[in-house]
DNA sequence: TTTTAATTTTAGATAAATCTAAAAAAAATT
DNA sequence: AATTTTTTTTAGATTTATCTAAAATTAAAA
């Protein structure tokens, strides 16, 4: 259907576009893929053509209701690969995505139903991403980033939004993983450097490491 | 490493030189491949400027050690893989060759390895093909071509030389799946359709069907 | 051993995805 | 408002894998 480089390119739109909420610059896209932005302009030009995406020259790009469906779809294979890695091959959180990056354009649909099935049809993906519903529904995500809460909180860690390996490996040797509860002891008034109690533990994290945790403040 | 371009010629290569044990011939890639000798040509010499081939023009090709490695992990790949969709996802056995064609190419070596251990390290696929080991030995197979017997021989069908998903439906349809008994009741000289008796069933089927099922006499 | 047929290779084109360098447009500064 | 900076786009090449048509080589038949 689609090439491994125009799903890639509508992967990063989305993702873009989610963060920015607002038209998804060139620049932005060659950024994220590691390329140029006049590369970028011819291939937005051909999803364009495509009617894959809303394209006005200068202004950015936008996903059309065909895209955002599309991206959705391989976002939902990528996140229920990285599942199947950790919870059937035990890979660690941090060694899944890359090679969820290649399996997620293996692009049949009974493929990702079965495995979807498979796997018990799990709502979020080992860093918390919530999965879409094979008709691209994502479920209303109740998260809170942990520099938005004030001293003496309660809060469960149910996401992070950086993927990389050695700040995942990081996290995990401070015994920071998904599902553990925490409560922030305090803010440091200086650099802001939280302290945390984490199963009993006592944990301080430069707001660095901080900005990437997601949390919920619901049922404790 | 090596493209999916690369990988599905080596592989192609490696079957066909298993088949023929001579120097594979150009035209015999490009009909397995769909595609004209020219681009066959063209691929060739980059695969022996790569070292992945011995080719000398007009003479066919062999695979060099360095290229039979590398076919044989893309067919444990591909066999893992299928074993994996019957197995686990519960496709069938003719679904699931197609799948692997894309799967086969995902080449991260802790992946397969971790698959192959989820799997039980299992020593054939779901068409009774040998699944080469890590360091890409192979089973020695004890196999005959049901062709080749005589009247009044037991066999246990082990495998299947044709893989397509018509085939594969009609020797379900008659209750020859691999690990059947089955005894050769008779051999028409008319054009010897063979008469068997599976599982106290009686079938006949044609020398064109017989001619791809494999089996052992060994343990009766 | 010619002649014919089949196979394989070259020559030259094309399509996809990329690049660099230069031009054009938009945004930010003075 | 004019100038500078940033961003984006075009123009023109390059790389990879493919193709058709014609030439070269090998194999088969007469
Ligand atoms: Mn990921
Ligand atoms: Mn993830
Ligand atoms: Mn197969
Ligand atoms: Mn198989």
């Amino acid at each position: 259907m689609h090439s491994f480089t125009e799903e890639n390119y509508l992967k990063v739109i989305f993702h873009l576009f989610q963060v920015q909420k607002m038209p998804v610059q060139t620049n932005a896209i060659a950024g994220k893929l590691n390329t140029r932005a006049a590369s970028v302009t011819d291939m937005l030009k051909k999803l364009a053509d495509k009617k894959l995406i809303n394209y006005i020259r200068y202004q950015g790009v936008t996903l059309t209701e065909q895209g955002k469906s599309t991206a959705i779809q391989i976002i939902r294979r990528h996140r229920l690969w990285e599942v199947f890695l950790v919870e059937k091959l035990n890979f660690g959180w941090d060694e899944v995505h890359d090679i969820a990056e290649e399996l997620e354009h293996v692009g049949y649909q009974p493929l990702i139903e079965r495995l979807d099935k498979f796997l018990g049809y799990p709502k979020r993906d080992p860093h918390g991403d919530l999965i879409p519903d094979s008709s691209g529904e994502f479920e209303i995500a109740v998260q809170t980033g942990l520099l938005e809460l004030p001293e003496n909180t309660r809060a469960i860690i149910i996401g992070v939004t950086e993927h990389s390996s050695p700040y995942l490996k990081h996290l995990e040797k401070l015994g920071l993983t998904i599902g553990e509860s925490l409560l922030i002891e305090g803010i440091t008034s200086y650099d802001g450097t939280l302290e945390l109690n984490c199963a009993g533990k006592k944990i301080s994290i430069s707001r660095k490491v901080a900005q990437h945790i997601l949390v919920s403040t619901k049922n404790q």
